[in-house]
DNA sequence: AGACCCGGATTGTTGAACAATCCGGGTCTG
DNA sequence: CAGACCCGGATTGTTCAACAATCCGGGTCT
């Protein structure tokens, strides 16, 4: 099921269990809202109970998963507090990281990679691909910030999206109407034009956070 | 030990117990590069071995500590690379903050309590009293932006900061010089002069990060 | 129909057990 | 004497079985 490792040899259990669970998430394999009940998982992945709420505690530090006290754990399921909780923190770390951090070769290099990629999935079509290389393109913009730790914070961030999304009844075609302004996005700050790549960024989040929500609440 | 609760009823020993260590680390009870060893913390906090695992994973999820296979859990002690790390991420959060999010009625409430804070422990010389000013001031910058997820960052990235200071030699005074430019920094929060602000933030941020790294060892 | 209750299932937590690994110290050798 | 080697105790990694507390679904009684 999983194309990586079987098992570890002795020392990472707990962190490999934890990883497992990410991806069946970030899949959408688990949807939001899920229960992870604790025997049936300890014995699909052939470990201990104990070994598998080691798992739990790293999970539910991350948020990506709500522990109820003796109900079990399940998939965090964002609601539209949660949604505009995510949109204000790409609305001040991506505007920052773009406007603040260097843009060095090796930047440049993965944005025009991700041009590349944005441009194939539009003529292909893939849904999947452009959603892929959307992700790529907000994570390469708080890459510009240099820090690590912002670079896991919006990974996490981007996590919770994928939530958001497999959370909802029609997950497809979020991100291709935004695959036009994407490009410009990416040509102007390739161009070095930061303050309009900053106004143009802002101006997508705030659409995407209005029809998310308008999608999603009343 | 702890002020707080004796015992959890029955239902959070995982938690609490990851909770008694976030203070006793933040306290500078236990000091970065400390063991954490399983049989004597177990002992000592009345949990099992399992239990206090547990609190170890979500630890290390948050990077309080860090796991050596084999070796045990250890109190991080961040190096200059982590110490650059947490400027970059104050350097993009703060402003970001400051200049984009909104300064409601009760921000500016806090701020002025901020302000006697720092007044008030600059006439006793309370050292410590400065420090709580200092990251209480950082907190409610941060919180301008609206976003738990991002004031949790900030949180975090003040937790690693308290490490840093608790793995130097001597702790002492070190935010005391910077008190003047803490006042001024509110003063033109408050008065609305959000771009000065940030310059001024933008300065501050830079020469406490270079009179760290140099205190450390270039 | 709705309140009540009960027994099975699940979670929370513990203790003991065992393999794997590390650590400190003693011994051997050159 | 220094360094390589080795060994036994301590520590970590992981599992298992057990138990109390709690929840849940379904049947019963009014």
């Amino acid at each position: 099921m999983n194309p990586v490792t079987d098992t570890a040899v002795h020392a990472h259990t707990g962190a490999w269990v934890a990883q497992v669970l990410r991806r069946r998430i970030s899949a959408g394999d688990l949807r939001p809202g899920a229960k992870l009940a604790e025997q049936a998982l300890s014995e699909e992945l052939e470990v201990s109970r104990n070994t598998l709420r080691e798992a739990f505690a790293a999970l539910a530090a991350e948020s990506i998963v709500q522990r109820v006290p003796n109900r079990g754990v399940f998939v965090a399921s964002p609601d539209a507090d949660a949604i505009r909780d995510v949109y204000q923190v790409r609305r001040m770390l991506e505007p920052a990281a773009l406007l603040w951090g260097e843009l060095t070769e090796e930047r440049q290099d993965e944005l025009r990679g991700i041009r590349a990629a944005i441009t194939g999935a539009l003529e292909s079509g893939d849904a999947d691909a452009m959603a892929g290389a959307n992700q790529r393109l907000h994570d390469a913009i708080v890459a510009m910030s240099g820090s690590p730790t912002l670079s896991t914070v919006m990974d996490r961030t981007l996590a919770r999206m994928r939530l958001v999304f497999h959370g909802m009844a029609n997950p497809s075609g979020f991100h291709a109407p935004y695959a036009e302004r994407n490009l410009r996005l990416v040509d102007l700050v390739l161009a070095g034009r930061r303050e309009e790549a900053a106004q143009a960024l802002r101006g997508y989040l705030d659409a995407a956070e209005r029809e998310l929500l308008e999608h999603l609440g009343h």
